[in-house]
DNA sequence: AGTCAATATTGACTTTTATCAATATTGACT
DNA sequence: AGTCAATATTGATAAAAGTCAATATTGACT
């Protein structure tokens, strides 16, 4: 019943299917459509993880360890993860593991096509 | 103590303010530059409102009469009035009365600028 | 002034979300 | 195997947001 239901449910199989275009200003999104950019923008909707974002990008190698990411934000560590994770579900931000630390980058494409959106 | 109180009483002053650029890739967002950022994107984070903005887009005018945007999205009236509302009070779309209807367009200004942040 | 149509507001309910403390998991290194 | 550091998950709580029915407001037109 609830539509936060489905955007769980949808968000799995989106994240490939958003990366063609349909723009906001095109004119009549189907209800399938804006709900899977609802999601993404929904996502961006939140201070902490605009910093987030924020604070990966600014790196000059383009990625971060989450511990310097809990260090800088004033979050607890699990608030922090929740929020990767989060981004990370979005296709947001991509992650690596090297030993302990995990890394954190942007995905690119991801944010070009919410730029294509709006265009 | 809540963010969300925050948020309420900065959107009026942020309007403004926002339309020029700081861009998230560009690094370490303030918290208040990465609050205001995360209004906006929050109000794009529901469907009704992409579906409503795509209406509006959709038109060869450029604008639509609330009452229209009632009888196609079958949702409530004062659900799209509360939406139409939310949109309004971040900037993204303007209105003007005109006898008992009241018409909306975009304001692409708006859109643009979300889309330099995200460049 | 009265009526009708369009839009806004109020109040109530439900769902969602952000947050943290506590705990679990994972991986590296002795 | 044991320990420690980094990250994830769980459970609980509080704040926020979407929705609608009912009601109010607004404006046009007799």
């Amino acid at each position: 019943m609830s539509i936060y239901k489905d955007m769980k449910t949808l968000l799995r199989p989106m994240i490939p299917s958003i990366e063609c275009c349909p723009s906001i200003l095109a004119g009549r999104l189907t209800p399938d459509e804006a709900l899977q950019l609802a999601i993404v923008f929904r996502v961006l909707g939140e201070p902490a993880r605009l910093q987030l974002l924020s604070l990966i990008a600014a790196q000059p190698t383009g990625e971060v360890c989450a511990c310097e990411l809990v260090e800088t934000l004033g979050l607890s560590q699990p608030t922090v993860s929740h929020h990767l994770k989060v981004m990370y579900e979005a296709g947001l931000v991509e992650k690596e593991r090297r030993g302990t630390w995990i890394y954190y980058r942007i995905v690119p494409d991801r944010l070009a096509s919410l730029r294509a959106v709006l265009a």
